[in-house]
DNA sequence: GATGAATGAGTCTTCATTCAT
DNA sequence: CATGAATGAAGACTCATTCAT
């Protein structure tokens, strides 16, 4: 299979501005979706994705570049989805009365239950993660957002003198890291209750390490 | 008549009894290494591991049943070597007299300096990790032996009292996938200092986690 | 969302519809029957058909599944030309009035003469006849064609009791097979004089066997 | 698979004379035909053959030219067994007392016989046979051998005034090309009865043929 | 804009045969 | 003489992408 190369001159990709045209994009788009979580990208042939959109695959060439950029677009939008639901919890506007401490539960459980949005495609993110310079990208996005809220987070918590004395930079990342590995693994390799069991921990063990006692 | 083999043995692959022979199969080997590491799995072709082999394609066939089988071998090698590596930390016959702290330092130390062996072959491997089940095996073989040992730590740990009560089953995958998440990300990603102050932020972490004050 | 078609369909072979495209599918149809007869099936190879019908590889896969499809397609053709040349001999309307000698022996000859129609992919179908059970199938359709317009004549013939009293479905096995057989062979190896000689003396056989003096 | 050119100058076939060397020689010509029936010549390979024969790849070069030889030399073989069985059946020494039309009959009855000798490298003669000049020549020395006979005994049977008046050359070709391939067909595809009732069918149509009433 | 037929470079894999040991 | 490792030409087949209609 001929690897594709990056992003070269012509950008046929179309804004679209007619209802038609929004719509193919979107048959595009959720047929890619369907395939590449069921049979992975690699499996999945341009043809495929034309035929179940129905329509042709020059077609889908006037669209989208090729079928990286497909799964690219696919992937900014899950991971826009998925760092949503996750910054929503840790939204300072939420925080007035609220304990800190369940605050922070919370957006661990829900960087646990984002797990479950099309896992098919964030299957397809990790492995293309360490392939593709390209796919750390969309991948990096969710994560500095998480961050970006833990830090501000943070911030405010400390302020209250609710936190220990860390280096808040190296702790952001390796909370971040420690959280969003184990919910992924848990996701991918964990019956049901194993998945609440790890959610638990994976909570004690940031909240004590976090907070004061 | 001489006795017959049976028919359907299909044995292609090779079973090096000559001298030449066991040169071949790893030079073979040497090679694949450097492809795959330069260039990923999936754009080394078996022309190319054979040509930089010094050999025809045909005899690597007589040695591996295909490229993934190379693939394998090589990764079932790394992961013992790194599962030793990180497993030698946690001998309980260095115990008896060490601080039960140091030992748990270094367990995380290694995890994060292992990240260091055969990087290449490690991106691989997370790489089809999440693509082939069979490329499974070996990553949850070094887990597997990881983990057994922190179960190992953790009561001995436990006897002396030093322990906090936790579910140690559930703990034992939250602290593995921590350490090593987080390793493979600051080995990746960060820059030599900065892997230094991940490494003491994630002891630090796990450390209050399972230890009483 | 348009509806989507079955993931598994897996049709690679494309349905001509388009004029160039019924044109496309002919080409490599008559390239195939010249390369089967000048050099045989197995040395034949797709990249030659390919060429030959002045296409690449890729579009001779996209009208057949693969070498083999091809040859069955002609394959089936030849056999449905050469039994309706033969079977033509032996329809009941044509009896009327002529002597069921003549008949018989005009059937004779047919099947001697069908040998001419295209020769060369007949002797590709006798090859693979002993290969392969899929190849059987066209050549058993001819034979089966035959035997039935070989019944009906009999049984149209004992009803004016021209017949010797046979086991008829044994019967029609065995002059099938000496007659077709012979043809193969006088084809095949004998002269153009020697050919009539045998086709008489074949049909002075069946004769005999067949009807009363 | 690429085709051997034929004969070519080197003969690296040494003459067994030593009991050492006619044994090896023997048991690649038993291994050969086991892999050959039981799977066809195609896909047996030089090195199933070597490794079923007990020896090495080498060593099977240094007595067959190539797989060809080995096939060659076991069709001559069968072909010798198969005449040998047919001929006797028409040695004139045994006709004084018995009734010609009782021999012939028994010449019918052996060609049906000896189908059932190694059929499968009786099935990969036939299959050659259409592809390799080759190969037609012991399949024609069979035909000559029961031919010369059939003319003999035809002789000898006109002498005493037993024959019909036909073009016995033509009339030789004819009989056993009909025999021969109801013989086949019957061996291939007919029950065991059926096939009974075929050789009995064929022996009444040629014996009619051949014989004055 | 839409279509889908055409493309062909690129992969893996097999196996008869040779020849250094 | 025997061995079996090494060879590499050859073949079937795929699929992202283009472009004439």
């Amino acid at each position: 299979m001929p690897e594709l190369k990056p992003l070269t001159e012509r950008r046929p990709v179309r804004i679209p501005q007619q209802a038609r045209s929004r719509r193919t994009r979107g048959a595009i788009l959720e047929a890619a979706v369907t395939s590449f979580e069921e049979q992975g990208f690699d499996e999945t042939t341009t043809a495929l994705i034309a035929r179940q959109a129905g329509i042709g695959v020059g077609t889908l060439y006037g669209y989208f570049r090729d079928k990286e950029e497909i799964l690219l677009e696919l992937l900014d939008t899950t991971v826009a989805e998925v760092a949503d639901g996750i910054v929503a919890q840790l939204d300072p506007q939420h925080w007035n009365d609220a304990d800190p401490r369940d605050i922070a539960r919370g957006l661990i459980d829900a960087i646990f239950h984002t797990q479950a949005l099309r896992p098919g495609l964030q299957r397809i993110m990790w492995e293309r993660y360490f392939k593709d310079e390209e796919f750390r990208r969309p991948f990096e996005a969710i994560r500095s957002r998480i961050r970006e809220a833990i830090l501000q987070f943070a911030d405010a918590a400390a302020e209250r003198g609710l936190l220990r004395d860390i280096d808040r930079e190296s702790a952001s990342f390796v909370i971040l890291n420690a959280v969003h590995w184990n919910a992924t693994q848990a996701f991918l390799f964990a019956s049901e209750p194993e998945r609440d069991a790890r959610a638990s921990e994976t909570a004690d063990m940031v909240l004590r390490y976090v907070f004061r006692d």
